[in-house]
DNA sequence: CGGAGAGTTGAGAAACCTCAAAGCAGGTGG
DNA sequence: CCACCTGCTTTGAGGTTTCTCAACTCTCCG
């Protein structure tokens, strides 16, 4: 069991009904509104048939290495991180099941950012020139991988005004929150999960020192917001968390 | 004259001879390494046929208007902002002439931010649906349209890298150098030009406030690092600056 | 049981922000 | 063509937030 806090039964994944392809895969971020042939979906489960195992702490690929292939979390967490010369390291994004990575290094063939298993996990390799020929073919498909591409890139920008303008505070309730969000998405508590990442990760993907993570989180337990103990996070008063980040919905992280 | 500051002669556009298409859009973006057909090339001409003009000021789009089309900057400067309710603003990037402007509405359908003409400025329209239909046909367009995608997530790592982990000196200087940089590869000056935004929108872009902003400046002027006069900045100590940055080549910004 | 990595907490320092005042540039209308 | 007005910029002083450094505790594994 990699997710402790699965909630009881629930919809296991919302609309698992309209993943006709790649279901095996949890292709969350390929669940097409769709309508293939048999034939077309043939080409999709082809086209996903590579899966891989990693334990934590593998690289799932390294910046500077050549590109070849996105990849899809089946199970598992992983992290990307950029690293600067002088030792200095920014973490890009936390990926869950069913999200993309190596967007990144279609632009040069070279992957600009390192991928991190941060639990054992499972993905499911996409080569890419693959990927683009069946796009060419199925209209369907290619709207799709650019809705993916500009998803990552709106998010992003969620990020950039996270960095640029919000406080410790902000920061770590929108980071909560986003959490919060993707693991209801995906069928678990929306209120209760393990934290798969150090407070260095946390601190490096917000801007922050691990020390600032620990306090903030501290103040946040005091104040009665969450309960912490160490990666177990549990979400006390939503609405609450909500109002720090000055908005109601979920920022896109 | 748009650029005060353009270089006496120098290459115009580098690689001018391959801009086959789209050469009077100047969509450096959409330089292809490039082996059209007359026919092809037609298409793209065609693709790329509906041109407007924008004052300083006018807005290209704004957040929540439906997503028809990108857009190619001609000549011009243009800003993105992402508005927070409570009145924050973001910018989340500057764009100059061959760049394109909008990837980011594709997810929704629907625009997540404001584009703003920060002097006036021609724009090159290209309807999305009739840009995909052509990339189907044209796997060299996908690839490229694919890498355009790409790149800009790697830009807004890079982004994120600085809001993240930089200090105020090294942020303004990893801007500079990037504007340099992009004058350089448009033909024009890299050590003396005319920024076209406001101290507020580079702090807002760089995750300071003006005053930092000004500050800083001075204190780059004091050290014989650049030389500032209102909007015009010349970069005297190139090397120096870079070396603040902590690296030698320019950053994506 | 012991060690290494991870997390917490405190105190002082540094970076940046806020508020405020004054100077400057550029555009508009008389 | 000048005067004025508005918005942009500069600079200062003091306050806040976050960082740094350090000590200590906790947890997880072997």
């Amino acid at each position: 069991m990699q997710y402790p806090y699965k909630n009881k039964v629930q919809k296991a994944v919302s609309n698992a009904s309209t993943q006709i392809a790649c279901s095996s895969c949890n292709l969350r971020e390929f669940c097409l509104p769709a309508d293939f042939t048999a034939d077309e979906v043939r080409q999709l489960d082809q086209l996903t048939s590579i899966k891989r195992a990693y334990r934590r702490g593998d690289y799932l690929y390294r910046s500077g290495s050549k590109f070849e292939s996105l990849y899809a979390i089946r199970t598992g967490f992983f992290k990307t991180q950029v690293l600067h010369e002088d030792g200095r390291e920014q973490v890009t994004g936390f990926q869950m099941p069913g999200e993309i990575i190596g967007l990144d290094a279609i632009s040069t063939d070279i992957h600009s950012c390192d991928a991190v298993a941060l639990e054992d996990s499972e993905i499911c390799e996409l080569p890419f020139d693959k990927l683009e020929e069946l796009s060419r073919q199925l209209p369907t498909l290619q709207r799709h991988l650019h809705k993916i591409m500009s998803r990552e890139i709106v998010r992003d920008q969620g990020i950039m005004l996270l960095l640029g303008s919000m406080r410790a505070e902000e920061r770590l309730a929108a980071f909560l929150l986003n959490l919060s969000q993707r693991f209801a998405a995906r069928g678990y508590s929306s209120t209760a999960f393990r934290l798969r990442m150090t407070r260095q990760e946390i601190g490096s993907y917000l801007g922050l020192k691990l020390e600032t993570i620990s306090r903030t989180l501290s103040y946040f337990q005091e104040n009665k917001l969450i309960e912490v103990n160490n990666k177990s996070i549990e979400l006390l008063d939503l609405p609450h968390l909500r109002r720090l980040v000055g908005q109601e919905r979920g920022v896109p992280l």
